[in-house]
DNA sequence: AGTGATAACTTAACACTGATAACCTCTTCG
DNA sequence: CGAAGAGGTTATCAGTGTTAAGTTATCACT
């Protein structure tokens, strides 16, 4: 039973969402969470395994709104622009969600033992959104699924280089701003024809 | 006049390499390059303005590599050729050197005040080795330099994003292997396409 | 050779980090 | 009342980057 006010895990919880957002991945440590929500930081590990474990759980919370943000896409129009839109709205959410972005796709590699893999599958939701506009845009027979999720990931890895280098602030100035982001998503759209392609060896692993 | 056998300097960095090389980035710790040097840790500060600036020569390293094996591709051929080795040669240089390729672009986003960002303008390099064969892969008139980088940085970022993911080992199993980046080599030669269309706005910043 | 100066390096410490074992304290139930 | 156990804290460990102060070795000069 709950001793300190309501219970703890949800303001831990919030409290690490906010820190994340308003001082950045850097600021989020144990004890800045705990004097945040006014205990110990001792009393995180009572809610969760681990600092990656709350992590995880302020991913989720980014996929979530990922998805949502994707999910309320328009649907109408042409596939072209669906797929457009889709792009777009992937685009959008990592702008203005960095934070959430950051250790959505920027974290793992250095503590990639941690983050159970399979957990990961949640990308498949989006993957499916994404395919889902590219299954309706081939004009031909009805692609498999794997030709269809071969095409998604494309995309997907498209906009995602270009999201991360001009989060970084890597990409020229004088193409910074919307102008390479817009180049991305009219590449992306091209991804379709790519994946429809016999794969040809060509780099290996 | 170096008292502790040869000069200090050089033997840090080297032992800062083979740290990263062989235990990874979250073992590069000051007091480990000491240990295995034979100093303390204090002593890196004589040589190095603080932690960042060490990883900074060792990013410097990196970009030398890349830039060699960039320098190394043949321009025999078709220009198209030339553009397509270029980018295996990226995608190449990305998976035998996963570690140093973390550093390079994988890195600053959280620490990013203290990497000067106009260093990272020896990007220009590999940019303009890009562009290079861009250009020549042209066949209308010869294209403005804003152009140029603009396709250049296109070809980058798409091979950045499929690069990076397959590293975090986030791409689907049935693709993994050189699939997936094989489609994006295919990907970045079209970025010569896009690039030479106007820019529509379609995302603000 | 002896004396300073100074470069080279270490010691010790500070303020952090994630994490854990041991302890206390309050509530609930028998 | 008293035992059980949930809820939370204290104290501590091992580690991080970093710096101020202290030490030691080497050089130049009288």
């Amino acid at each position: 039973m709950p001793r300190n006010g309501t219970d703890l895990k949800p303001r831990i919880l919030r409290e690490a969402r906010n820190v994340l957002l308003e001082e950045g991945y850097t600021a989020l440590s144990t004890r800045r969470i705990a004097r945040g929500v006014g205990c110990t930081a001792a009393s995180i590990y009572l809610y969760f395994k681990n600092k990656d474990a709350l992590l995880h759980a302020l991913i989720d919370e980014g996929f979530e709104i990922l998805h949502a943000q994707l999910e309320a896409v328009s649907r109408e129009g042409s596939a072209q622009d669906h797929l457009e839109n889709l792009c777009a709205a992937y685009v959008s959410f990592a702008n203005s969600n960095r934070e959430f972005y950051e250790v959505m796709f920027h974290l793992h590699p250095n503590q990639m033992e941690r983050y159970p893999i399979d957990r990961y599958r949640v990308q498949r939701n989006y993957l499916a959104l994404l395919g889902e506009a590219v299954m309706k845009s081939r004009q031909d027979s009805s692609p498999s699924p794997e030709a269809i999720l071969r095409a998604a990931t494309l995309v997907w890895s498209t906009l995602h280089g270009a999201v991360s280098l001009h989060l970084a602030r890597r990409i020229d100035k004088s193409l910074r701003g919307p102008n390479h982001l817009n180049d991305a998503i009219r590449l992306a759209m091209r991804a379709v024809e790519i994946s429809s392609l016999p794969s040809q060896p060509r780099v290996s692993s």
